[in-house]
DNA sequence: CTGTTAGCGCCTTCAA
DNA sequence: TTGAAGGCGCTAACAG
């Protein structure tokens, strides 16, 4: 079932490792043999069993990636990222969800155990020490906009705090005193930072944060769109809304357009991560411009550089610098 | 470098048949050691290697998927209900994408030669049996959404033709009678089978379609914006515009109001697929309904079933339903 | 330059 | 009920 090298090494004549010298090595073999391998090799569409390469190398050529979840533009750009790259290098893609399950996340890690050759982790709302003493204790792993304090772990994020105080100091800047915040899923590291930004940009700016401004949400479209109608509702409303995500964002918009206001005139709204349907909101909307699809590829690059040089993840931390994209909402 | 059956073995104090017995059959082994093994299994952490398994039994416990982009909310819902069904089943998930390039879809397939038990290929632009006679010649295969005429191969689509000219029939029944339309990519067999529902939709209903009112797009934002920019400039403009999805629906909402124009009044306005997005624009964009997530669950369920019973795929084709969702766009 | 052989880790007959 | 042994397909020493 399947040709086998010794299929090929049978029609070329010649014995198995021959074979296996001509399809890897490709040196300390007579023109004569190569020429008659490789005619066989092609002639049976020969291809080399990876069950039997990775038992013998130990090495799968894939790259495992745990993501929360897989649906919503944020997730898909940067699986774009990730893809390509991992593409380029030749790489194979075990991907898996966790739903921010720490259970999930285990059970995950389990299944892919001695199936890839490094391991790419979002875990936004659990902590990369918390996991890492798993069953995988010889491949490299990079964690993605998790939380980590270690050093010795690898870990690329991006700043979730600065990129939020920006945004605030920015509407502060424009007059807004009374600004009301959805905030992400209460778990999240990074709608934790987002927040502090928000708290920070006050404190800085002299202004006291008035609490109730402050509405629960899940980065979802949904709840943007509860969390902006609860907003709304108070009086006086605030002047602007800031969505801890572009996703709540584009909730919070809706919300504010069924209630008959005009956005910017009557309430400002930003968001976050600037996936591609931010530009095509109406209006276009003002958020924080994350370099998703960049941070996929670099995780895979960094990863894919473990694995060349032996590493077993001793890089420093590194943070992508995040960006205002000021557009029309504000 | 790693634990093994025979580490266990040596552990419980048994050979390694019978370690491998307690793990797999869990018969005809003594009570005593059974609990040594499994003690012996636990402490050590063990997992079997996989690569070991799979080359004994050749079955790698693994799913393949092909799509052609993983970029957008469409890929990424259909992205979601595969991975969680696949995890149901305890599958893992190999995934690659195609790009529309027949090419790049051969060497993925290549790629997951003998790495995956059965395989789920959407390619919109390329026949199922232009595919087949691969490598894979021994593991089922599901096609969704792609051209095939063939029913010995295994597929599921949904109503590309039938959803458009539904939508086509609902705006000439609300009096529209010059309706443009931003197409998909030229080569992808749903956009032109969209395309001839809208004008199967105007012949039925004895209006000629004004060849001029059809625009090229690519399913993207921005394409749509640039669609139907193209449109408006149209003397007399349309009154109404479908777009061949809703990606490229939103970005021609984002023209629509950039122009000065609103909808549904100045113009009316359709999308196609129902991505989240689609109830949060503004206005909420009408759009014909496509069970995305719905439709990627029932294919690793069609491929799962497959493999269990050991089909190579001769199930008869399935077409999953469509519908309207008229909200406020019309 | 080439073929024989010993594993990689696991499952599964085959004897005992 | 148990252990020894063969083989899945491949690579890499080791002899020739």
């Amino acid at each position: 079932m399947g040709v086998t090298i010794r299929d090929v090494a049978r029609i070329a004549k010649v014995s198995i490792s021959t074979v296996s010298r001509v399809l890897n090595d490709k040196c300390n073999v007579s023109e004569d043999k190569r020429v008659r391998v490789e005619r066989a090799a092609r002639d049976l569409g020969y291809i080399p069993n990876p069950a039997a390469q990775s038992l013998h190398s130990s090495r799968t050529g894939s790259l495992g990636v745990l993501l929360p979840f897989v649906s919503g533009e944020f997730y898909a750009e940067f699986l774009n990222g990730v893809d390509k790259t991992a593409q380029n290098g030749d790489w194979l893609l075990m991907i898996s969800t966790s739903h921010n399950s720490e259970d999930e996340l285990r059970a995950a890690l389990k299944g892919m155990y001695r199936r890839v050759d490094g391991l790419l982790i979002m875990a936004p709302n659990i902590t990369a020490e918390s996991v890492l003493m798993q069953p995988h204790d010889d491949i490299p792993v990079v964690f993605v906009n998790t939380r980590c304090e270690d050093e010795a772990i690898s870990l690329i994020t991006f700043d979730n705090h600065g990129g939020m105080r920006e945004m605030t100091r920015h509407l502060i800047a424009t007059g807004h005193t009374r600004i009301g915040f959805i905030r992400g899923p209460v778990l999240a590291f990074d709608a934790a930072e987002r927040e502090r930004g928000y708290r920070d940009a006050h404190r800085e700016a002299g202004l006291t944060v008035n609490e109730e401004l402050i509405v629960p949400g899940k980065y979802s479209q949904q709840s943007g769109h509860d969390g902006a109608v609860r907003l709304l509702g108070m009086d006086p409303r605030p002047t602007a809304i800031m969505a801890s995500n572009d996703d709540s964002a584009i909730g919070a918009l809706s919300a504010i357009r069924e209630a008959g206001l005009d956005v910017p005139s009557d309430v400002a709204l930003t968001g976050f991560d600037d996936v591609p349907s931010a530009r095509f909101t109406v209006p276009p909307l003002s958020t924080v411009h994350v370099p998703v699809r960049e941070l996929g590829a670099r995780s895979i690059e960094v990863l894919m550089e473990c694995i060349k040089t032996g590493q077993i993840s001793r890089l420093p931390h590194q943070t992508m610098d995040v960006e205002l994209r000021i557009r029309k909402s504000t």
